[in-house]
DNA sequence: GACACGATGGGCT
DNA sequence: GCCCATCGTGTCT
């Protein structure tokens, strides 16, 4: 609602810890993007880590042109295209040449409704729940592409995150990450957090 | 250049 | 639960 006070951006060094605190405390606090005038939040409900050499399923596993900005400095939008039709949100963590990014997976719709539906109208009807319960979903909902890789979560003007109520730890649960290739060890880390909010 | 393969989602059985 | 569209990226030749 416009009659709202801002709430405070989540700040640079929220992003340069370790990969998998920063994915666990994502959860609970506002995917905000500001487009055509109106501002689409989610409050965050999932989310998966993925870092550096230590992690076979992480783009940082080894340094290329498009997993390069997760070596780079954290709080940064991480936007990459997947199976031809789908784009992905992350934001950069760690720092100092210790790459990691997380994984923004699903968010509950708050603000902006409407727009969020007209972005998703190939699924008319759907509850307002599943609108972005989806790491593609999330993006297409939001109208984020990789036009906007690179943003600077703590101060950009068109895609950022703000502090909002944490999720209580006992309604956070931790499973192995979706979709993810690798040894058996690496898909087994339970390292994708999903906020229940019926615990 | 060629080619294999997705950090997915939608449709259908 | 199974199938597969779709194309950028990484890897190999």
């Amino acid at each position: 609602m416009d009659t709202d006070p801002r709430l405070a951006r989540l700040a640079r060094p929220f992003y340069a810890r370790d990969t998998v605190a920063v994915a666990r405390s994502l959860l609970g606090h506002r995917l905000v993007r500001v487009i055509e005038g109106q501002r689409l939040i989610g409050r965050i409900c999932e989310t998966e880590a993925y870092r550096g050499a230590d992690d076979a399923a992480s783009h940082a596993f080894r340094r290329t042109p498009r997993s390069a900005i997760m070596f780079g400095p954290p709080g940064i939008a991480y936007i990459y295209f997947v199976y031809g039709n789908h784009w992905c949100l992350n934001a950069v963590t760690e720092g100092d040449g210790s790459p990691g990014a997380v994984l923004i997976r699903g968010i509950v719709p708050l603000e902006g409704l409407d727009f969020m539906r007209s972005m998703r109208s190939m699924r008319p009807g759907i509850a307002d729940s599943r609108l972005a319960d989806g790491p593609g979903k999330l993006c297409q909902a939001f109208a984020i592409t990789g036009a906007l890789n690179g943003a600077d979560l703590t101060t950009g003007p068109e895609l950022f995150i703000e502090a909002g109520e944490p999720a209580a730890e006992r309604a956070v649960i931790a499973t192995p990450r979706i979709g993810v290739r690798g040894d058996a060890e690496t898909r087994a880390r339970p390292w994708r957090f999903v906020w229940r909010q019926d615990l």
